[in-house]
DNA sequence: TATTTTCCTATTGCTATGGTATGAATTACG
DNA sequence: CGTAATTCATACCATAGCAATAGGAAAATA
């Protein structure tokens, strides 16, 4: 039941262009040694956001990524569905997949979709701007180093 | 973020055990015959419960499992965590973990708490005696033949 | 043209999952 | 007492996903 880094990551990521939205691009090299991942792996990750049209992107010298909408757009949910893929705790509940034979009598399918509902309520209702207002709690909103 | 089968063979095996309590020992072939799962993969699982003391078991012909106590004792929260371990969504939330290196200025933990408290709170309000009676609703009391 | 950056794809080591397989120990029953 | 039935213990194995690493092509800037 865990989420991987992948997942995690990639919050951190679009937490991190948040965080550092001057209207300039922002480069994968610096994000990586923000947050201490590993430049290759966060291409792969940031890729992904990009593709779903989460993250702008500008090849090339002076390139790099930023945030397309406004962080208060993007739940925690959004972005972990799209780098995890469903968060259902079962297959059987994931969108587009083939009932179970059980599936009829099945008496504890009820507590993998109440599961899937309390996840679901927890993560779609973080956006990323609620990350980075609880950021600017612990720091000074303008100080940010790390 | 997907639940083993390991752990939700357990709680159907728990299950089964409880539907069929007629005092006597239930022999691990016909809860894999009834719930369709290898018998031989049945029996590893079944022996993480009977070392926790969940189930009794009774060896050589005519041996088999009970529960140990009535199914109202039994949480589906325990068994998912004697069987999967634990359901942090992150392991710097696992019991006994270190602390990441990041904990103290961590803008997302919170994140994870939150789900984890949600994920326990779910899973911590179903016993195998609530799913006793699901089966019940849908089915006779007494005509359990699968 | 040289440098910086994204973009793309292949490869790798590791671990967990979901089993199978084999056989020993124990008990009931005829 | 012997045999069949059953749990108990352990070893093995195939597959898939994770978490990277690696190498280079394409594009933009200066």
């Amino acid at each position: 039941m865990k989420i991987s880094t992948r997942g995690r990551y990639a919050v951190r990521v679009m937490l991190d262009l948040a965080l550092h939205d001057t209207g300039e691009y922002i480069k994968v090299k610096d994000i990586a040694k923000r947050q201490a991942i590993s430049e290759k792996y966060l291409e792969q990750i940031i890729s992904i956001l990009n593709k779903a049209g989460y993250v702008n992107s500008v090849r090339g010298a002076q390139g790099g990524y930023r945030l397309a909408d406004k962080p208060e757009k993007y739940t925690v949910g959004m972005i972990l569905r799209l780098t995890e893929g469903s968060l259902s705790p079962v297959s059987c509940l994931d969108p587009g997949s083939e009932q179970c034979d059980r599936y009829d009598f099945c008496e504890t399918v009820f507590i993998w979709q109440k599961l899937l509902d309390a996840i679901n309520n927890v993560i779609d209702n973080v956006t990323i701007r609620d990350l980075v207002e609880k950021h600017n709690e612990h720091n000074g909103s303008d100080d940010y180093v790390i």
